[in-house]
DNA sequence: CCTTTGACTCAACGGGCGTTGACTCAACGA
DNA sequence: TCGTTGAGTCAACGCCCGTTGAGTCAAAGG
């Protein structure tokens, strides 16, 4: 009600990033096909048309809700860099951004989320593939990050009972000596 | 053409095997949403009407197309068990079935598909449980069970370039430490 | 041979979706 | 103060989907 009487570009920016928190957690949590425009619109109370008018259309809200702006990390050691990957099961919340659960969700399903997803994921694997250096080094890094999706899809998007139920800690010990395995026994 | 004059049982137990075939293929290729009931048909050369005509409804076509029958696998031990799940990426066609295919495919964005491969992941986790049944089995089992779905998703559903060129030996050869560090250093 | 069954098609339905264009009205700028 | 801008709404469009009911025609069977 008091956001009646505030300056247009204040409002106009804070419907955008009303409109763009509901695409996040309603792609998060069914996917593209099935977060509706209409139910981002409702979610966000404004009318769908509106988000049209701001995005142009869904594909570009979903880009959009999507997008992360990945810190690049400056050259880590291996063993820096699965700790980060543990790191990652960690997060306050217990939970990765919404953004990132948004892509994961429909990876599978959508044709663009899918290309998201291998190019984020392709970048992964070349920074870890520069830090293992040894044999089999890129695939080594692919089997490294198509582990921790492996868990999270478990955890996160399935939510599998014995791993919502276990702490982050006791995962990130378990996993750490099989992560270590492919990242081989590099000195520190 | 020939077909024409087969008799009727014969005629309908094939149109039914050519409806599944091409279920299985299209939910395996894009998912439950996008796989059509129209596209289904035509792909069996029949009219969406038959198919609703055998199956009743496009949920109950999954439910058929991603039905498996699970071998039961009698108590074995923990390398055994880490030796046929690296055993599964090593099919003659170098590929699970479709229907499982079908279902992974599925499972982060339909409902149905996601009961289904809880279920069935459950029953993994309990059979590598009761293999290891040391400290935390059951989680040690549920990564090693999402190390698998992981590398499956970035082989067969995300066609990593890294995974899809590497061979099927060289990826179970790297990943074999990495399980056993899970299963847990078993008497044989 | 003639009725009945059942595989299969055809045309249409109702509904939800993404998207559009015309509209309202309060904030802005000269 | 008054015309202009721009945030936001409303009602509708066209499309494609899953699904249905009536119909066709060859095989089955007494």
């Amino acid at each position: 009600m008091g956001e009646r009487l505030l300056p247009r570009a204040e409002r106009r920016r804070r419907t955008e990033g009303r409109i763009l928190d509901a695409a996040r957690a309603l792609f998060a949590e069914v996917g593209y096909e099935r977060a509706t425009v209409r139910a981002i619109a409702r979610a966000a109370g404004v009318d769908p048309a509106l988000v049209m008018q701001y995005f142009g259309n869904k594909q570009a809200l979903f880009q959009e809700a999507v997008r992360m702006t990945p810190v690049p990390e400056p050259g880590l050691g291996a063993e820096e860099l699965v700790e980060t990957l543990l790191g990652t099961l960690n997060l306050k919340m217990g939970e990765l951004p919404q953004s990132t659960l948004a892509m994961m969700r429909s990876m599978l399903t959508h044709p663009e989320a899918a290309t998201s997803a291998k190019e984020t994921l392709d970048g992964q694997i070349n920074r870890l593939a520069e830090a293992i250096s040894g044999e089999d080094a890129r695939l080594r890094a692919a089997l490294v990050t198509m582990i921790m999706v492996g868990v999270t899809v478990g955890r996160q998007l399935l939510e599998l009972d014995e791993l919502r139920g276990a702490s982050p800690e006791d995962i990130a010990r378990l996993l750490r000596p099989s992560l270590r395995a492919l990242t081989g026994p590099e000195a520190s």
